[in-house]
DNA sequence: CCGTGTGAACAAATTCACAGCC
DNA sequence: GGCTGTGAATTTGTTCACACGG
């Protein structure tokens, strides 16, 4: 069938994965992967990878494999990584200074324009070459400046509002660093990042090998 | 049927969410709670909690819903945070340094023992509270002070070097920071803290809604 | 002969719907 | 009457296996 519309979330998530292995092996001087290595440089099935490309295109060639700068590219252009996404981050305490610090998120294009919170401490300093404003001043910053993800770094009890806040603003993704479950309008987006929770899950399974 | 083994890994994803969000009801005051409410709290249909839960035991009344304090400390226990975790985290760059001063994991029962890297300029420091060793007496220093889960925060490159040490040293678990597929034998534990990842499976449904 | 692309078969996860108990 | 617990139905996701092109 068509390549088209709809492929599924999960799919999604793993596209980036693929991307990055590609560009893995693109810097070593690969020019042509099978689904059959690819699956093995990271522990998925051939076939799904041959399936979930399939939802996009026909990027191989039979007998052949994938031409890995080609494919590289086909999967940043169908990800939008081929161009920059502007981001304002919401809190700059302890974890919005280090979020602010990160270099891990320029090189792939996802730019840090703004930082906003209440303490009048911090508001005017500027961190990891970001200026903070005070987060009253966020309607009309996005106003003027416009930006598609919204970082949430505040504490759990104050991320529903300053997510609301974001979202009312026109910022159409949330990356929510809150240990909180946040609640989006349909067609917004949220993606958690959350080490507690993650490692809540691994104790289920460290549990039973215990002494 | 009866309680026993094998709840899918989807379902124990879950399950701190859960024991989050009734942590917050029982500080709340909140005494009782139906599947209904829980899952309004945090988006997930009543049917996906009520099975989700069949699986560990009957926990509910019928006609009443779930006792929010009972129901708490069940997952608690059944997820294995009525005890402390004890961690290493290798790599005290600006991302090591960030995670070592990150509040959110003593209050959750998961202690990071001590911290390595090759830089001698930050070996013999301490950092949010843990002293930092040299990576090269990492071996030794497990074994006279067991640990459960290792945190990766080096380069991707040095990321699977890291890794297989740790878990060559008897750590049960990785939580891996570095931008990289790593690999871990069958029975070891691996999450991913990937806010790029995360970024670049969001900017797929972003596209799709600019100008 | 190799490896992709893809329907068809299979497996896993979610939701439905209702019997049973409070 | 309200809400759990759970088999059965449905939906979603993964793997198989093979026709076809290079």
């Amino acid at each position: 069938m068509t390549p088209l519309l709809s492929a599924p979330e999960v799919v999604i998530d793993r596209l980036p994965v693929y991307a990055r292995t590609l560009a893995a092996l693109e810097s070593r001087g690969r020019h042509v992967v099978s689904s059959q290595e690819l699956g093995d440089e990271l522990g998925v099935t051939p076939a799904q990878i041959r399936k979930d490309l399939s939802y996009f295109g026909r990027f191989g060639k039979q007998g052949r494999g994938y031409n890995v700068q080609r494919l590289a590219g086909e999967l940043r252009r169908i990800l939008g990584l081929d161009q920059e996404w502007r981001m304002v981050l919401v809190g700059v305490g302890n974890l919005g200074r280090a979020i602010l610090r990160y270099r891990g998120f320029t090189p792939e294009g996802f730019k840090i324009i703004a930082a906003f919170d209440t303490d009048l401490n911090v508001v005017g300093r500027v961190v990891g070459g970001v200026r903070v404003y005070n987060v009253e001043d966020l309607p009309q910053f996005l106003k003027d400046n416009p930006a598609d993800i919204g970082i949430v770094a505040v504490r759990a009890v104050a991320a529903q509002e300053v997510a609301d806040i974001l979202l009312n603003c026109g910022i159409k993704g949330i990356l929510n660093y809150a240990p909180v479950a946040l609640r989006v309008p349909k067609g917004k987006q949220l993606k958690d990042i959350e080490p507690v929770l993650a490692l809540q899950s691994m104790t289920y399974y460290l549990k039973s090998f215990s002494p």
